[in-house]
DNA sequence: GGTGGGGTCAACCGAATGGTTGACCCGGAG
DNA sequence: CTCCGGGTCAACCATTCGGTTGACCCCACC
């Protein structure tokens, strides 16, 4: 049986000592390489392709604090010839997250608190082409399907991320030129789309879904 | 020279695997335990000191799914007779976080995407009883004490953190039995040091100011 | 034994927000 | 062409929020 070969992707040098220990203790499995942000993945991809080195899956954290995030890295990595299967790895099973990676192509999604065999099992079958997700976030996944996703336009979103830097209605009518009824009129439907029925419980369900950055969250 | 032993606490088998790896591969240190949350690590001290084992070091995260976390385990420990140095290891450099440490009897304070070197230095440093900041945490603490500090109180924090989840002040008062009016004398003074005057710029303020994590950043 | 800070609460008022209804314009889909 | 959705605006009203004043309790500190 073929060895597999994995490159782990994690801007954490701790996670990446431990998912190294971790998956060689299996048999069969080898860590080709680590990269610690999407920008050294791809090159990494690249470099080993260029030796002749075979990658069967990609390990990859989503939250990674500089450099190329984890679901863009993903999706560049898709779009590569023969790409190989991109196992999402990650701390967190907060919603558009997971979304957000299968739609980039992600084959997986498993949570760091799995227990080892979790993870190997994960592994092997990303590496056969099969699709893993831990328990917690498949059934995240199905709640999703059944609440359909609210799609704000534009202009609500625009709304959303001025409130969310704590301006006032008026003081959002004057930095977008509407009138405060206009915006009030945004607000409403935007509490209805969020289902929420205040302008902070808007902030912290578009934050949560990832609609909008935190406020104060930059970078 | 003694060798340095130190007690491992993380949820995350990944991380504590890591953790091991990197610090074994450092002369003069060994892992005498690992736990998964602040109840197992008290166990595990209990459990080597009747063995006559001893710890040197504890390197504990903040954050950890179930059972007790980092916080009150730090304080536990630090009530034992002769307490080894509680070296946090964690992953968000939140004010509120690296106060509630501070104050909970850490010796350090480090994070878990700081280079191998750096973290084997901070055990090496609370080994020696001494204390050992990440660059980052302590730039923070600088900032801190040069910046005006709006020094909430834990309370206000407590009422803070609950407002960036959207509640609304009869919410907050629900939720922590306390009338509604003195939630409004809380947020009063939130605004006052914080230098605002509503609750969404509240938020905003806080969140970036770092004295809470933004609203939908659980973890 | 004051003094002060933190926490609690009530009553009050003006301002802002939440929520509704109805209306207009415009551009793209059917 | 008509219909519909997005965006704009006005008027209205109930509720909530922002802010003040004054008060009480408790505890640590001097």
């Amino acid at each position: 049986m073929k060895e597999i070969r994995v490159l782990l992707v994690d801007d954490h040098p701790v996670v990446r000592a431990g998912l190294r220990a971790m998956l060689t203790a299996f048999e069969g499995i080898s860590v080709a390489a680590e990269a610690a942000d999407g920008d050294a993945a791809l090159k990494e991809l690249e470099r080993l392709r260029i030796l002749g080195d075979r990658v069967d899956v990609v390990l990859m954290d989503l939250q990674m604090g500089a450099g190329m995030d984890g679901v863009t890295a993903t999706s560049r990595i898709r779009q590569l010839e023969g790409p190989p299967p991109v196992l999402i790895l990650t701390t967190y099973d907060t919603d558009a997250d997971i979304l957000a990676a299968v739609e980039a192509g992600a084959s997986g999604y498993m949570l760091k608190d799995a227990p080892p065999e979790q993870i190997h099992q994960a592994v092997l079958a990303a590496a056969a082409g099969q699709t893993a997700l831990a328990p917690r976030v498949a059934a995240l996944l199905m709640d999703r399907i059944s609440n359909p996703a609210p799609s704000l336009t534009p202009r609500e979103i625009q709304l959303l991320e001025l409130l969310a830097t704590g301006l006032s209605n008026r003081a959002i009518a004057k930095r977008v030129f509407i009138s405060e009824a206009t915006v009030k009129t945004h607000l409403v439907h935007i509490y209805g789309k969020l289902g929420v029925d205040n302008r902070t419980a808007a902030i912290a369900a578009a934050t949560q879904r990832r609609i909008i950055r935190g406020p104060g969250t930059q970078g």
